[in-house]
DNA sequence: TGACAAATGTAATAACATCACATATCGAAA
DNA sequence: TTTCGATATGTGATGTTATTACATTTGTCA
């Protein structure tokens, strides 16, 4: 993985799947969209999720189950800021942004407790600027 | 729902579960040590646990699909501060904390973007202090 | 070419959560 | 005190999300 992956057949489908999306989409919303292409079960697609997940091409929003594209691909493909996502529960709509101060303070805490941090999740769930005036 | 609030007997099983474990629980662990209690549905723990949620004597963690007592009961009844959790995942232990800088760093994002939040999840995993130098 | 690693196909199952409907309990208003 | 509504409960079925297990294929490279 250097500057943009090589992907093979199954995960470049659901990363277009994901791409194409305007939002959010869950395993088995992207398995019946692929079901033309020749998939056939959950895990064709939860394979190739693990892989995108792996390369950051992707996110998982556990506070809904769902998957969706990179916003910033260029980014944070640098650093290891973390990624804050605020959900809107009207629309679906998922915004990204990164925070050094919040990055830092999260370090600063684990620094204090000795915890080893390997993922953390940010995760605001609310309405969205263009719901919330509809 | 005052100072402490009055439980039902499937509120209070569940929350009993919850501050007697060492740790988080899946609803379906709950379910299985309550079947001596009469429990016999998981829809009987989901019930209890989303008024246990409502009246914050409990917190859900999404990334792992679980629910653990309230560590400070006190504390944040009053405020809307944010709780962050840094959960072990060799050993399972939660560690609940709060901080105002992330909190505010939180609510200037939302404000600035017209996103009215209701509710926002941080959670760090990773290996406790403990599992880490063992 | 032979051999290993990575990717794929498929069925079955596990884990998590909700729906639909019937019944019971309790408090407040008529 | 009766009646009504809100809340809580019991139960079976179903829906949704994710993994296990095992067989097969494909790609890489010595």
């Amino acid at each position: 993985m250097t500057a943009t992956q090589e992907l093979t057949k199954n995960q470049s489908l659901v990363f277009d799947a994901l791409a194409r999306a305007d939002g959010p989409l869950s395993a088995y919303t992207i398995l019946d969209q692929l079901r033309n292409d020749g998939f056939r079960a959950p895990l064709q697609v939860y394979r190739a999720l693990d892989k995108l997940l792996d390369y950051g091409m992707i996110h998982r929003l556990e506070s809904i189950n769902a998957f969706v594209a990179c916003a910033h691909p260029h980014t944070h493909s640098h650093g290891h800021g973390m990624i804050a996502f605020a959900i809107c529960e009207k629309c679906g709509q998922v915004s990204e942004f990164s925070d050094d101060i919040i990055t830092g303070r999260v370090r600063e805490w684990t620094n204090s407790n000795g915890f080893k941090q390997s993922k953390t999740t940010i995760e605001i769930r609310g309405v969205c600027a263009n719901c919330g005036t509809a």
